[in-house]
DNA sequence: GCATCCTGGTTGAAGGTTCAACAACGGCCG
DNA sequence: CGGCCGTTGTTGAACCTTCAACCAGGATGC
């Protein structure tokens, strides 16, 4: 097996350092500013965006890249906030629609002011516009890597049935 | 306030569903193989690296970027594996010493070479080198900006007294 | 129609993290 | 010495995530 050189271990090391401390950063200021984690936010803006601001419970998940498990955990939890609502699907008796309350939207205003500041003044604001583009790139690069994976992943799990 | 452009919005989601992703498949991948998520193999990687595979609590927490309560219960975990063992602190009293043993050493052998396989499939080998060079430059730069962060905080905090 | 399988969503338990509170010790200064 | 403060480490409760199990409803094939 091939393991990492030791620039490629530099690398790697500073760069889990940045995400964990900069993911740790962002979540911390949402919970302390807006009692909410990351991923809950995320729900939130996903509905805001959504026509109706709302989006059946599958569709959220994929938007946010996040399991069925989890977003009814979530949405629980939101729910019983205030911020969302869940309605029944009309087309599919299965169904379950989240929708955005206005309460919730107007939560979500609020914490995104401190949470776009935060992403602007640890990410944009350090990095410079070429870095930028390249991080655009990095990231593209990654996921496209994962996403094949998945599909690898999931070939072989239709070649053991 | 200002609210992120069109590019920006679109490298901040290619970026954070890239890390998302990344990092959730390094987390399942070490859970799955060898029981134990990405967190704790940093602990006995940190301990491993360490004189006598042995550091005092608050250094691997320092080391591993984590909170002492955190590091406490991970290490209780790690303990009840038999990887792990406290020892007291001869020179203060106050202080716990966490020691890798040899089947800890063995497990985190185990676990490394799938962990590193993970890490080099999904960053290494879908990175050019001209990006990997960049990608240490902007993690390095990330990490100072958060660095200079928490040094302000810290400012605030003790202005505050 | 009905048996079968797949999908959408929820639930509860187990494990991990965070936060606040706490006990124990060291260090400092009177 | 003795009081006070800062540090070290642990603990328990609350919360979040994961995993496996499950129910209900659609879809498919006979």
């Amino acid at each position: 097996m091939r393991w990492l050189s030791a620039e490629e271990q530099q690398v790697w090391r500073a760069f889990m350092t940045a995400v964990t401390k900069f993911t740790e950063h962002l979540d911390r200021q949402l919970q302390r500013d807006s009692g909410m984690p990351m991923a809950y936010y995320e729900i939130l803006v996903a509905l805001s965006e959504a026509p109706e601001r709302s989006l059946r419970m599958s569709e959220l998940a994929a938007v946010c890249h996040s399991s069925r498990s989890r977003l009814s955990h979530a949405v629980a939890r939101l729910e019983k906030e205030g911020w969302v609502e869940r309605q029944a699907c009309p087309s599919d008796r299965r169904g379950s629609i989240a929708v955005l309350t206005d309460v919730g939207f107007g939560v979500l205003e609020q914490a995104a002011a401190g949470h776009v500041t935060a992403v602007r003044e640890h990410l944009f604001d350090v990095l410079t516009p070429e870095q930028l583009r390249s991080l655009a790139e990095i990231s593209q690069a990654v996921d496209a890597g994962l996403t094949t994976e998945c599909a690898k992943v999931r070939r072989e799990e239709f070649a053991d049935l």
